[in-house]
DNA sequence: CTTACTGTATTAGCACACTAATACACTTGA
DNA sequence: TCAAGTGTATTAGTGTGCTAATACAGTAAG
């Protein structure tokens, strides 16, 4: 699951790890109550600092996807499913926020912008 | 025109300048041929270093907004409709790719980002 | 209780982007 | 020709975010 964590990448790695279990949560790959790797094994198996995988862990846990328990481990939170809708859409329309920001940056309008996406969307399924 | 660079905002000084003038040329405010005031000028004139300046009108050059002209000076660069029009599709397209991967690795469906952005531009104008 | 594990907190090193400083090369017009 | 304006290039300072280092505090099981 931490295969592709890439050190030399762009992304930070704190952000990489971050994405990989938000993905596995919201796949159903990681259930409510199950224990994620400690800091330090974690840490130890992509051979870097147990501080970035905690920061990768306080992420998730201020979005609400883990709990971590001092003394404990970390494990992962239980969210109905309409709950964890919501935030998907609170999250999607931050995101639409930014990109139409950035756009009228650009002197772009909107809709130029929502065409875009949809052509993305069209043409990834192929 | 540039009243509202602010030196203090997290936006860098020099995409604040060329976001300015991609805006008004874009918007027809700035004609081909016209000349933008000279890095010298402007950096007084908004007490910066020119250098500054410099790195807004190389960004808009390399765009072709604008063509850089040693010892004489910046002007609008005339680009027909049509093209102008290419360009901006373009970036938006840009920005699409952009914002999916970015939702891609929040676990979010580029469905939602698009209904999302639908929605941002319907409730900007009201 | 003690041991071996958990997360927590603070500080430091480092890289990179942004901005500034300064010297250079070209153009224009008197 | 030359003076005063233009953009160009290189180098240096500065701030911020990412990662690491190290010491602290809580939990759980023998």
């Amino acid at each position: 699951m931490f295969d592709e964590i890439d050190a030399r990448s762009p992304i930070p790695l704190y952000d990489q790890i971050a994405a990989r279990i938000r993905l596995a949560v919201a796949a159903g790959d990681l259930e409510e109550g199950q224990a994620l790797p400690s800091v330090r094994q974690l840490a130890a198996r992509l051979r870097i600092n147990p501080a970035t995988v905690v920061q990768a862990y306080r992420a998730l846990a201020a979005e609400g996807f883990v709990e971590m328990r001092q003394g404990s481990g970390t494990y992962v939170r239980g969210v109905s499913a309409d709950r964890r809708q919501r935030a998907r859409e609170d999250q999607a329309q931050r995101l639409a926020r930014g990109v139409l920001a950035e756009a009228a940056r650009l002197g772009i309008a909107g809709e130029d912008v929502a065409r875009a996406v949809q052509r993305q969307l069209g043409t990834e399924r192929r």
